[in-house]
DNA sequence: ACTTGACCTTCCCATCATGGGAAGCCCCAT
DNA sequence: ATGGGGCTTCCCATGATGGGAAGGTCAAGT
């Protein structure tokens, strides 16, 4: 039923690093404690964990995820909370994307019009260098 | 013609914090000093400023930046090293892009299906809870 | 000449999430 | 009892950036 932190992070794709700094920051509560000072984690606290793995691959911050844990552990949530903290995550990841699209596509636009060759000419160079 | 480091802080665009970064770090020479120690810089030391911060805004690492920085004073240099180097770079940016747009339509798959009212039933919850 | 204020210097600290590694203790199987 | 693997804490590093303190410098105004 109880595991230690090896256990527990191979059971929820949370490596024992992350684990514990999750503990010291807060994000989640102090684990129990053998008698010989090994952290012991029950089924709650897999469950936890997994949710904190699921929240950072979607690319959830910290604090971010501090917010959903505390809504999750409340049955008196209003959806409308996390679905306005998911929404803002949303706008947040579209805002991201928007540059580095306009990164790409300035990148590709001067790459079309390098030819790549053996000669030193490049409109690369020349776009940095702030001539063209 | 010489600026204190403040000066080519506002005509490059770089932060005058950054710049001493950038020259800690080797990106840049040492720049000339005045007799009581302050940092002086020309037109070149400007240009490459200008160089580096426009390197910056389409998303070079500062290693990239080296390179490029290389490549660039290097009157001998193959564009296809340069163009090279700006479509793996490419390759980087499409390849987060992906992993952003993967997460932000998880989020808003889930969003949609989140009435998000007063009641306490959220499916963006069930799924980090991974059920679902 | 002196003060004032803006500028420069170095040095240290913080971010955010993560990993590496050392020194030392613990537990189990041989 | 010994060996190996797992656990503990503690410190350090990343990448690029900003904040701020303590102290020296310079130019303009009194």
């Amino acid at each position: 039923m109880s595991v230690t932190i090896g256990e527990a992070a191979r059971a929820s794709g949370v490596s024992a690093k992350m684990i514990r700094y999750y503990e010291e920051t807060g994000l989640l509560g102090a684990a129990e404690r053998t008698a010989s000072g090994y952290r012991v984690y029950g089924e709650a606290d897999l469950h936890a964990l997994r949710f904190v793995r699921r929240a950072r691959d979607l690319g959830f911050s910290m604090a971010e995820i501090a917010d959903l844990l505390a809504l999750w552990r409340d049955r008196e949530r209003a959806s409308a909370a996390v679905k306005g903290l998911a929404l803002a995550h949303v706008g947040d990841l579209r805002r991201r994307i928007r540059e580095l699209e306009a990164m790409a596509r300035t990148l590709e636009t001067l790459a079309e019009r390098c030819c790549g060759d053996g000669r030193p000419d490049c409109p690369i160079l020349d776009d940095l260098a702030g001539e063209g």
